[in-house]
DNA sequence: CGTATGACCATGC
DNA sequence: GGCATGGCCATAC
């Protein structure tokens, strides 16, 4: 196995970008760190450049932000389809990452789709340990 | 087949 | 806070 391990890197990238809710954001590394395999943050942004058409409809893309919490496409489109799921920018025009930022996907969903879980110290900014 | 390009991130200054 | 750099996938020409 492992013949065409590239195309199935942006078939793992799209699945573990649908299981992103509704409401919640990720960041590209968050997806990258989910789909592992030495996926990066700049490839989950080449991935999504190019969702097949057939995908468009499934693939959430516009929950997956830069690490800024800001869009990385251009136009107002990306903002406005994010704002309709009722996430809110601040006056810096950025999502609040502590406020919106997907925890990644349950136990099932990874073992489902052989993805890997979200560690909290990768979301580091929602951690308020002591 | 080499080169350029595209929706990134962490690090260092 | 801004700028420069390295790391990586796929496609178009």
């Amino acid at each position: 196995m492992g013949d065409a391990a590239g195309r199935e890197l942006y078939d793992r990238i799209y699945a573990a970008v649908e299981l992103t809710p509704a409401g919640k954001v990720a960041t590209y590394g968050d997806i990258a760190t989910v789909v592992g395999g030495g996926c990066d943050a700049r490839t989950v942004g080449y991935a999504l450049n190019e969702v097949p058409k057939g995908r468009l409809g499934a693939v959430p893309w516009q929950r997956v932000i830069n690490a800024q919490g800001g869009v990385s496409t251009r136009g107002p489109r990306q903002r406005e389809l994010l704002e309709s799921e009722g996430i809110a920018f601040d006056a810096r025009d950025r999502v609040p990452l502590d406020t919106y930022r997907w925890a990644g996907p349950t136990p099932e969903q990874a073992s489902e789709h052989d993805l890997n879980t979200l560690s909290r110290e990768d979301t580091g900014s929602q951690l308020r340990l002591l």
